[in-house]
RNA sequence: GUGGGUAUAGCUCAGCUGGUAGAGCGCCUGGUUGUGGUCCAGGAGGUCGCGGGUUCAAGCCCCGUUACUCACCCCA
């Protein structure tokens, strides 16, 4: 039975109903994006390795799919294993995001792009994790980016065509949770922690919601933070709100805290959350982080922020960035699978014997109409057929018959009685 | 990378303390119905994931392995 018939480990076949889903989702995200100004663009699958691997991808980068140079000799296998160096086989590898392309992307065409660029990107990503509920090793992503645009506007736009796309979607219940890069840098000087343990600390303290204040405190000791008062702090993060300005904890980083408060009055209609442990794994975030949070599942919808240093990289002078993405798969998992009947589609149920050229000429008249007609042949057990195309989209109908001439003399009923 | 669960017909799953492989749905055939979505009868379809072992005898017990799945880590 569990042949190799399967698709590969992580990655799925969709059926023409889950598709259907799927291709209205993407639709209306994609026209919500696009109302708000943003341009759509698509980039290779692949990039090359040395890109891939430069140090921008984070913890992603050992995820990646790499791809084996052509005409490799066993000479060359061997070479690479006494250098210790695998990924030296490889020229090229699949994208495990969409942001490190993107930079590229702006990189090779800035002459032909706006000054402020406003990018839309939706595509697969691969990475080569262990599959779960709601990780894939191959999944859409859809990202939306500002580049060139060093001010909060910027983040503003971002945030506000993203819940715009999930208002359209339907899924009501979304909040923004959101921090600023500074915050935690100010905040974990002020710990006194050392600066080559600051990213350890900063996984450490993402983890707060799940492994409470003790959990927190117990593996910042095991990294020799002294943690001295910490767990007052901690405690006082469950609760804290949006601090009052005046009235700010010793910890928070005052200007990048009021840009938050800035962010935050430019957004009425959107419920945007200060949390000071929201940390977010990518290293190349420089400013703003935010992350898209539901109330029934315990991982992000989507998350983004701001990468000032990102393009540098590529183009050799600083252009700042900020870019949200949505995870598509699990948002569609959280979509209802809606499809409902139409209408305007119907499915005509002929004898075996039929005449193909009188069918074919029968259903024509109707595609005409403007009708969408599926032909299906009658067989014995004619309830499960009719359910099947009532789930497939089709809301009618009829038998064709030795009498029936035209289209006219057609009897449609409605499915899904 | 770590830990748990599962693997039997096309699909969903039963299968007791080891003793000749089962159901529902779907599919096919004949009839019934005759503008038809009903009902009746019959039929096809399984190396029980794979490889070893224990036993007179293994779908069931033991070891290994692979795949799927859930959780952890990390992430969308």
């Amino acid at each position: 039975m569990a042949t190799a018939v399967t698709p590969p480990r992580g990655m799925r076949d969709f059926l023409p109903a889950d598709k259907a889903t799927r291709e209205r989702a993407l639709g209306v995200i994609r026209s919500s994006f696009a109302a708000h100004g943003f341009d759509e663009i698509e980039t290779p699958v692949m990039e090359d390795s040395m890109r891939l691997h430069s140090g921008l991808g984070g913890d992603n980068e050992k995820l990646g799919f790499a791809v084996l140079k052509r005409g490799l000799a066993p000479a060359d296998l061997v070479a690479a294993a006494e250098a210790d160096d695998l990924l030296s086989l490889a020229d090229l590898g699949l994208r495990f995001d969409l942001t490190v392309p993107l930079a590229r992307f702006y990189a090779s065409h800035r002459a032909e792009l706006p000054t402020v660029f406003r990018s839309i990107q939706i595509a697969p990503v691969w990475r080569a994790e262990r599959p779960q509920k709601g990780r894939y090793r191959q999944f859409m992503q859809c990202d939306i980016d500002i580049i060139g645009e060093a001010g909060p506007l910027a983040e503003i736009e971002l945030i506000t065509a993203t819940v715009a796309a999930l208002d359209n979607l339907g899924l009501a219940g979304c909040s923004v949770r959101i921090n600023d890069r500074r915050i935690l840098a100010t905040m974990l000087a002020s710990w006194g922690v050392a600066e080559n343990l600051t990213e350890r600390a900063l996984i450490t303290l993402d983890k707060l919601d799940k492994i409470g204040v003790e959990g927190v405190v117990a593996e910042l000791d095991r990294l020799d933070i002294d943690t001295t008062g910490l767990p007052d702090t901690l405690a006082g993060f469950a609760d804290a709100g949006w601090p009052d300005q005046a009235d700010a904890p010793a910890w928070l980083d005052e200007a990048a805290y009021a840009d938050l408060l800035a962010l935050r009055a430019a957004l009425p209609g959107v419920t945007l959350e200060f949390d000071p442990t929201l940390v977010r794994g990518m290293g190349y975030y420089t400013g703003t982080i935010f992350e898209i949070k539901h109330p029934d599942l315990g991982y992000s919808l989507g998350g983004g922020g701001r990468y000032d240093g990102m393009i540098g990289r590529f183009l050799g002078t600083d252009v700042p960035a900020c870019g949200f993405s949505i995870g598509f798969e699990r948002i569609v998992d959280l979509l209802a699978d809606s499809d409902g009947e139409s209408d305007q589609a119907v499915v005509l149920v002929h004898e075996k014997d039929a005449d193909p050229a009188a069918l074919v000429a029968l259903k024509a008249s109707l595609v005409a109409e403007g009708l969408r007609v599926r032909l299906e042949k009658r067989t014995k057990n004619l309830k499960a057929l009719l359910e099947r195309a009532g789930a497939a989209g089709y809301g009618r109908f009829a038998f064709v018959g030795v009498d029936t001439l035209g289209a006219a003399d057609l009897v449609f009923k409605p499915l899904g009685e």
